[in-house]
DNA sequence: CCGTCATGAATAAGTCTGACTTTTTGTCTC
DNA sequence: GAGACAAAAAGTCAGACTTATTCATGACGG
């Protein structure tokens, strides 16, 4: 889900969006409104919208009579859903990955602590169908339907964990597990150590031991960071 | 630094974005464009402009023949700094403490071990720095220039773990900090253990301790939460 | 002779207005 | 209930105008 269809201006930055994230400009370079417009063959009214957007996410700045200038990598506001889709999509889709599982490596094992404490029943019952889900995929090449409660699994857990913050990962995750099957890793079936801990983690939830979940979630996530070569000699 | 000056736009995200995540329109609501740019008395466009952002924020979605409707609060972007800073201005400013020191938790740890292995000489320079600043202005009233170096040893923190996404949160983590200063907790002088912890951290940082760090840290964040009475029975 | 401080013109974003298009939805009819 | 019609609101465009910012020019004073 992109911003096309979102009218002209979202059609404007699914290629500026992309373009600039990717690093095609360098930080202070200028583009001009008008001839922005004139490129994208849109009125200036529509430009100005898309030019609204990325400022919003701290890509441009718009400044009166200079134009509207990249700003450096570092400003960008990396946890603007549309901008990490761009980033995966683009050239330095690996370092992203890697600095999201780093993320990842942080929050899901908080979040599955909390999780012991105030899943609610009915997302008990909802992670151990998605962990029996994982086991009944596990073997046979049926790595789209292990993808499918894989992701479910971490949702189901970020929102779990009570903390909006925590829940508005869930999407990320997605994307970081998504990714990894589709283009990097993954080629044959996963790792059956994977597959039963996130079995023990549903039951550790479903136990309320906090920290067995979390101790759990810990080594699931020290696995995707091995698989990705972060070491921590 | 807010969104005013920034054009008429952003005079008008300025009342509209805190009105919208304050929950003044429940969701579903739907907002018409030409009444809101009667309302802030600005043209159509600027108005547009403006629905645009809180569109990329994820606040509302505008469709055709229907108006602006207003998001649930489970979809907007939470990690957007704009949205961050209107909740914390705003009713539920307690909520979203709490959710950001349960954030911190969670990062800042993990943080201080990256640190460790990444940090510069300049990084652990500054880092001491700020760890004895805090202990010069620890006794006698002297809080804010406590805060302000309690603030500055957390970004370096962040900024030395090398990772873009734990960078990104020095606003966030100073925005916390302050708010606990200005209007929560802390009366009197911080307490002690907390400022010999931060010397620890550096101390552990420095030495290339991971662990140590990792660990000290996550005393410090457990501290933060104790302070705002989330707790870990 | 050089640095600093007005003055002014050029420039690009910012704003407004009005007319028109397009999509969606609700309703009316058959 | 299916299809046609009409209304409503966002979407788009074009053009004229406003305003802030920057740069260059030149005057003044050191």
């Amino acid at each position: 889900m992109s911003t096309a269809g979102r009218g002209l201006h979202g059609h404007v930055l699914d290629t500026l969006g992309p373009e600039i994230t990717a690093g095609e400009y360098p930080p202070g370079s200028v583009l001009r409104t008008d001839e922005l417009a004139q490129r994208f063959d849109v009125s200036r009214s529509v430009m100005r919208e898309a030019v609204r957007v990325l400022e919003s996410m701290y890509l441009v700045e718009s400044r009166r009579r200079v134009g509207v200038t990249v700003r450096p990598k570092s400003e960008w506001n990396v946890y603007d859903p549309q901008v990490i889709r761009w980033r995966l999509a683009g050239a330095d889709r690996p370092r992203q990955l890697r600095s999201l599982t780093v993320l990842r490596s942080a929050i899901e094992p908080v979040a599955a602590g909390l999780a012991a404490r105030h899943a609610t029943s009915e997302q008990c019952a909802e992670l151990t169908e998605c962990a029996l889900g994982m086991v009944a995929h596990s073997r046979g090449h049926k790595l789209e339907g292990y993808l499918l409660h894989d992701v479910a699994f971490h949702r189901v857990i970020l929102e779990a964990s009570g903390n909006e913050m925590f829940a508005r990962l869930g999407d990320v995750v997605a994307e970081v597990l998504t990714g990894r099957t589709q283009h990097d890793v993954m080629f044959e079936d996963p790792d059956p150590a994977a597959v039963t801990l996130h079995v023990q983690v549903a039951e550790a939830v479903r136990a309320g031991d906090a920290g067995r979940a979390e101790e759990l979630t810990r080594e699931i996530t020290v696995g995707a960071l091995q698989e990705l070569d972060i070491l921590a000699p």
